[in-house]
DNA sequence: GGGCATTTACTTGTATGGTAGTATGGTGTA
DNA sequence: TACACCATACTACCATACAAGTAAATGCCC
């Protein structure tokens, strides 16, 4: 053991709670669009299919709800929260101003290592195209994330998981309004700005970047106006 | 009734559930420092202090915990969480990105309207000068919550929420080492940065405003280690 | 007195029962 | 036929009971 500070982890509790697991599959399914927006889910009926009682279910409805993806309506009924135009758009402007932010960071002081790493997801996101829409969007928030976390802005990346939860469900209504290639072709521009300390230029291709979701959210509505509030 | 659309307003429910009550008045016991960091709070404690059932509490704590204002630790207890740091920090870097961006785009059309209503809180803020820490937090909460409805972006204000309830958590161990002045006077700034038009200028003011919690933070971590993690 | 196994009192996690509120479909009536 | 009324079958909300795990106190042995 060396002189430097000893790097203590926390231990991950071995067993996942039934409510964690719950809430993780149902939250998949909700961004998935297996769980259509306005589609009925009653507590009782999850608990029933999943063998287990009403009270986790609840719990992570609860949960479900505070991330705006569930809406419980009492003595009503639970419902798969329908899209809110504004609230991906929002969430889209928090993504922009956030994620702005963090690779100026980066390109004010590029890390070798960081920009090895992201060129390595470059080249796997590649391997991606024409590949499931699922896949794809895993390797996207790896990318995203790897950003924030090179920034040390770890924390920061809680919200913006929210955010993008509201933004890859419309994405999924219709995985056909999205070039994969070009999303990775504006992924490569970051990484090159951060690589070349182009702060100016990173934050722009960062917006840009994120601004391409204006584009298909019209359409995506007209197609499937019954998804949305 | 005219011609235009109906303006359709979703009817508010009478009753606000136990849940949200207790949340409530638990959210801002923690950020109000009544409840300090690390203080354990139990389920049947509070519970039988508010004379309901544990299962209320138990939901309240889940949100609560969810927010990073609660540690529930399965089988051991909950507790106040510790102020970490890094959370401090990632909230305040998401604050300036995403208020930055709001400031900006204010300034781009300004609003007289808008101008006059910040105008007016400015005045009254200045009466609150020498007041209690609580009724200033307040008027500084409704000032940045008018700012991000002025922009159309009130759903983005829901996670400035959660930001700020992180930072103002540490204003309240020691609501001596910042001034109510100054504040008011970055306020004034921003806003009159805004009426001008002056984009870089607003950007410039808030992003400055709302560094000031920088120089505060290592000194109340110094005077209050155990409250951090 | 110090170390250790055991007990005990506590915690949160999960299951189930009862209540009040809501939607719906059928029925009687005008 | 159209409408008001009511029985019924749901819903989520809240209370209660039990299970499983943790930690501190206890008492025994060395």
């Amino acid at each position: 053991m060396s002189d430097r500070k000893r790097e203590i982890v926390a231990l991950q509790p071995v067993r996942i709670s039934v409510v964690d697991q719950l809430h993780a599959a149902l939250r998949m399914a909700i961004i998935g669009n297996d769980l259509s927006p306005g589609t009925r889910i009653s507590e009782s009926e999850v608990a029933q299919q999943y063998g287990i009682s009403r009270q986790p279910v609840r719990e992570a409805f609860i949960t479900l709800a505070n991330e705006g993806l569930l809406d419980i309506r009492p003595q009503r009924g639970s419902f798969v929260a329908k899209i809110s135009l504004a609230a991906v758009l929002d969430a889209r402007f928090v993504r922009e101003a956030v994620e702005a932010d963090i690779v100026k960071l980066l390109a004010d002081t590029p890390d070798p290592a960081l920009i090895a790493d992201l060129r390595g997801q470059l080249a796997r996101q590649q391997e991606l195209i024409g590949g499931s829409a699922r896949d794809f969007m895993e390797a996207d928030e790896i990318f995203h994330r790897t950003l924030a976390e090179g920034a040390d802005k770890g924390n920061a990346w809680r919200v913006l998981v929210e955010m993008k939860a509201q933004m890859d469900r419309v994405r999924f209504l219709s995985s056909m309004h999205f070039s994969v290639a070009r999303l990775i072709e504006q992924h490569r521009a970051i990484v090159d700005a951060i690589a070349g300390g182009d702060r100016p230029a990173a934050e722009t291709q960062m917006r840009q970047h994120l601004q391409g979701i204006l584009s298909d959210l019209p359409v995506i509505k007209q197609e499937r106006p019954e998804y949305f509030l």
